[in-house]
RNA sequence: GGAGAGGUGGCAGAGUGGUCGAAUGCGCGCGCUUGGAAAGCGCGUGUAGUCGAAAGGCUACCGAGGGUUCGAAUCCCUCCCUCUCCGCCA
């Protein structure tokens, strides 16, 4: 969410915002209702000021005097005014916030212009992704594939997109899962192991709720929400709180898994390991302070690199251009490794600066020590990393000759062995 | 799941229909005092919205949401949460 000041004020610059993001937004309406609700408010609290005047008037007269009578039969028919009113500014209040939702963040000046995916900026290459690997295939394509990771099965007991991790693929899983959080922890990330299942005003604070409804299961009793990531949990974390400055930057990781509807995705998109209902990841989140929050963009999107880096597998990091860059988004690098059976790039770690968006709407501040008065924090989040589009480009980039897939010697501890079979 | 108690400002804790944004204490800040500190004394100390050039004004907020009333922290209803006891359980 905006500042609503900024909108009223600087109208101009958020119809440049809504422009860099191509969305379609009227800006317009928007203001009309602002305008219409502030008048209305004037009105509501002038009658309410009345009100409390003659209440302390009648509070010095005696209770059945004629005058405090006279008072009473005044003041029904302000209050029958007021409930009106009333009941007017609250349906206003309703359109005020959802116009005020329908506003994207502001794109930081350094966001390219562009308006589709091909218009992002190829920010940093890393490894040889190009290289000659003969026995490179689709990872669904493996010989065995099918054993470790059972996509069939998965459909029987529960639906399509929910596999089962059998062997050694459930043992890369944990152990991928366990390099992700050892190393984030050295990057200073306190993990943190939080609810899976959250509540309808945390998935509205991190803009799950009221659009993306249904791209979230949802339980029929309770009506709590299976977490699409660990940013909506870990995010909610401190809703509602007022900070130390002291304690910025706060940083944290956590694991869980991930739970998505992804309606409507077809094709080679879908196939394997590329996109599930139910995933494992690691995600990174931090609150910082605003003055910092571009040079901590930087190290959180380091620090997930340098997961990959370790892995040996070649990724790219692209610079989303205004019109990929997402609602709440000032700016965001997607990671993605190179899959040299697919010969295609999947994205396995998206890190954004949401500035004070999220915070505004959650209501995550801090109190300033130079005003002493609380201000919006800086949110920001990325993967570090997501398991099974990393593990696809391993299985893919490491399959030898005889079949079977070399651990990379930063995973090694974690999985236990140099190989894994698909035998 | 059953029975009971309770949710008030940073914390503790008064307040049971009227001048209550809310006593008092602690904490915190500033000042006086002191060689320095403690104690003591004095003053101050929430958040948000809106109007205003500003000074400042107005409004809202006592777990959340509804209701009763001229008027609600206080009465009624629904929900959420916490605590105690019992039951069940990985």
């Amino acid at each position: 969410m905006l500042d609503a000041k900024l909108v009223r004020e600087s109208p101009e610059v958020v119809r440049a915002a809504i422009a860099k993001k191509h969305l379609d937004v009227d800006l317009d309406s928007v203001l009309a209702i602002d305008s219409t609700w502030r008048v209305q408010l004037q009105e509501v609290e002038h009658l309410r000021a009345t009100q409390k005047a003659a209440n302390a008037a009648m509070a010095a007269l005696a209770k059945g005097s004629p005058e405090f009578l006279a008072k009473v039969a005044e003041m029904k028919a302000v209050a029958q005014q007021a409930k009106e009113r009333d009941a007017v500014l609250k349906d206003m209040e309703d359109k005020f916030r959802q116009a005020m939702l329908s506003l994207p963040n502001l794109p930081h000046a350094s966001v390219p212009e562009g308006r589709t995916p091909e218009e992002n900026v190829v920010y940093a290459l890393h490894g040889a992704h190009d290289e000659a690997r003969p026995h490179a295939r689709p990872h669904w394509e493996i010989p065995g594939f099918d054993k470790l990771f059972d996509f069939a099965r998965g459909a029987k007991v529960t639906g399509a997109g929910f596999p089962f991790y059998v062997g050694d693929g459930a043992r890369i899983v944990r152990a991928l899962l366990n390099f992700f959080l050892e190393e984030n922890a050295k990057a200073g990330y306190v993990e943190v192991n939080p609810p899976i299942f959250v509540n309808a005003a945390s998935a509205t604070a991190t803009g799950q709720l009221p659009d993306k409804e249904g791209q979230m299961y949802e339980t029929t009793v309770d009506h709590l929400y299976a977490v699409p990531t660990a940013e909506v949990p870990l995010t909610n974390f401190y809703r509602d709180e007022i900070l130390d400055e002291a304690a910025l930057p706060v940083r944290r990781c956590a694991y869980t898994p991930c739970f998505r509807r992804e309606a409507g995705s077809y094709g080679k998109d879908v196939r394997g390991l590329n996109r599930l209902h139910q995933f494992d990841k690691v995600e990174l989140l931090k609150w910082v302070h605003p003055a910092t929050s571009y040079d901590e963009l930087d190290k959180l999107r380091d620090d997930a690199e340098r997961l990959l880096q370790k892995l040996g597998l070649p990724y790219r990091v692209l610079l989303m251009c205004g019109g990929d860059l997402g609602f709440a988004q000032a700016k965001k690098y997607d990671i993605e490794v190179w899959a040299a059976g697919q010969k295609r790039w999947l994205e396995v770690s998206s890190c954004s600066n949401f500035e004070a968006f999220q915070a505004r709407r959650a209501q995550i501040r801090f109190r300033s020590k130079e005003t002493g008065k609380p201000e919006l924090v800086h949110t920001l989040n990325g993967s570090g990393l997501a398991v099974p589009r990393v593990l696809a480009a391993l299985l893919e980039n490491n399959l030898q000759s005889d079949g079977r897939v070399k651990i990379p010697a930063a995973l090694v501890p974690h999985f236990g062995k140099e190989f894994l079979s698909f035998a």
